[in-house]
DNA sequence: TATTTTATGTCAACAAGACTGACCCTTTTA
DNA sequence: TAAAAGGGTCAGTCTTGTTGACATAAAATA
């Protein structure tokens, strides 16, 4: 152990290494999942956000997902065509395509977020919930400072698609 | 403000969120830098474990990587022409290819984490000493528990190759 | 109404970064 | 001396992203 002679740096340093690990093993969970559908992590991120937004437009999409929209199309396009996902025609709008999630695209979330949410079951149940708290308020602060309310948005609009149904 | 009414998976589900947005801006920071030295993140991920292990060898990278062998290739092969990494044939072991990072490879890499430890530094001095230690044993659970010590190898490792020089 | 803008779709070419499979050389070990 | 270990390399493929160009339908505006 090389913990004394600590250097200013070496907390952020041990940050950035805590960052890389934690991501990496939170993001294997779902990977394994989605092989199996023949699906990648493009795919899951689509999954996740019109989960999170249903109803959600095209446009709306390509702004969370910063990717062209050449590059949405094609995963799209295999998610509708696999009956995951399902667009229908705006009623006050009718150029916009609006996307829901179908009762399998449901439950293939569902199964993908299902490892995910173990995993904090289990740092919640080891640290409780006063420090789990203080966990969120932090990673929080991690986000660019511009974007913070912009998450907040997300995470509640997110929140309201379980909780209560539609928006 | 959809803050009452909470269900139990709510916490899990905000968790979840924060880790990509979160890791999405912190992994930004870099790829701004990385692409006018025609780089990626593959490259940053080989400069970043070359420089907190140095004297690694080819096997132990990949261990950490967790890619091919091929796929490292390419990769280092780039940084080794661009002299920011050189390869040492080891002493006991004349099979081996040690890898070292060049004084130009350490400038790049630090270059690389310097927006990374400012992210820190600013969530540091917006929480404190106690929740920044706080977070850090909480991603320490996000990892899978059995590689927890292992990284708690390579932390160890990165801090002795930056605090006391030489290994 | 005529024109422009917006929202979306689609074709084509390309690049990074990963993969598998095969084969080679050198050095160490059994 | 033969086998195993560490590393290098060629060839082909896949996923996910990119840029650029163009097409269509609906809405907004002059």
């Amino acid at each position: 152990m090389s913990k004394n002679n600590n250097q200013p740096n070496d907390d952020f340093n041990d940050a950035i290494e805590l960052m890389f690990f934690a991501y990496r093993d939170f993001i294997a969970d779902p990977d394994t999942i989605l092989e199996a559908h023949d699906f990648g992590r493009a795919h899951h991120r689509v999954l996740h956000f019109v989960a999170g937004n249903p109803g959600i437009s095209i446009a709306d999409l390509l702004d969370i997902l910063r990717v062209t929209k050449q590059s949405l199309a094609r995963v799209l396009r295999e998610l509708i065509d696999a009956a995951y996902i399902e667009q229908r025609i705006g009623a006050k709008d009718r150029r916009k395509r609006l996307l829901y999630l179908t009762d399998a695209g449901k439950q293939l979330h569902d199964q993908l977020i299902a490892p995910q949410e173990k995993r904090f079951e289990a740092v919640l149940a080891a640290i409780g919930p006063q420090a789990f708290e203080q966990w969120k308020k932090t990673m929080r602060l991690v986000i660019n400072s511009e974007d913070r309310d912009n998450v907040d948005k997300l995470i509640d609009s997110s929140r309201a698609a379980r909780d209560g149904k539609e928006v």
